[in-house]
DNA sequence: GTACAAATTTAACCGAGGCTAAGTTAATGG
DNA sequence: CCATTAACTTAGCCTCGGTTAAATTTGTAC
């Protein structure tokens, strides 16, 4: 019993620590992507996407910029660092498995795509191995 | 691409509704385990699950109460409400869902109890029957 | 009845992530 | 050059979920 506990414990310590990471795994993804697609990343970009005020964008990107992920000017764009650029593109490729592993399990594209964004942070490096591994055996990777 | 950002932005509402009620389902489900377990439940049990802090369970046990989850007694143990109860009931049947349904795709029963923790919190009630339909086809209910 | 230990409650603190309101900056059009 | 608009920053507020420290309550042993 106090194994059990030991590790019961150890699982809700772990999912607080995915929390912790998540909303800086959010943005960095979400910078990436409108960088792609318009050139540049602005806060109101990310408030539009996120559904949320833009004062709550300015707060949560100081603290990204404070962690090193991003760098900003006054007023200006946001871009990611170097280190925010790997982090962008290692949380892409997570969330794009675990989207193709849920359409291909026949979960529709709307609901795969909302359950993707909870998901994607609670993935082991080990159960995405098993995602990619099912996706291969079924061909179905699209 | 309004579209495209309309339907982020709702993928986004939906994730934090999901953390919203986190705490919720993970204490009223730990809950009801410990007092099948043991016959009765107590906050010191909660802090050690969790691994927080005694304060932590005594603060989020007063919200529970508060939103009609639980009954407590002053220096006593906890109990579920009817509304409690419930809950339980349907959060545990989803976390067994989610972890047989890891462990049917080859994830270490170690490493599906973990990820299970967090990816129980945002699966669509559509992707819970692909989870069960996967099983039944492939005879791994266990 | 007293001492002690364990559990719980209260107080005060913190950071994260959300908000509204008000002020500042930059770009644009006339 | 001025007015206007959109975007951003600052100030202040909130709840949640976490902490440590101190006080209170309860149960147990002697």
């Amino acid at each position: 019993m106090a194994k059990d506990t030991a590790q019961g414990a150890h699982r809700f310590r772990r999912t607080r620590r995915d929390h912790a990471t998540e909303i800086t795994h959010d943005y960095v993804e979400m910078i990436a992507k409108i960088e792609a697609m318009h050139g540049e990343c602005r806060g109101s970009d990310l408030a539009r996407q996120f559904a949320v005020s833009h004062v709550t964008v300015t707060k949560t990107v100081a603290r990204l910029k404070k962690d090193g992920w991003v760098q900003t000017v006054p007023y200006g764009p946001l871009t990611l660092t170097a280190k925010g650029k790997r982090l962008a593109k290692t949380v892409r490729a997570r969330h794009e498995t675990v989207l193709a592993f849920l359409k291909a399990i026949g979960v529709s594209e709307e609901t795969a795509e909302a359950d993707t964004e909870g998901i994607e942070h609670h993935v082991s490096p080990e159960t995405l191995r098993c995602f990619r591994r099912f996706l291969k055996q079924n061909k179905l990777s699209n």
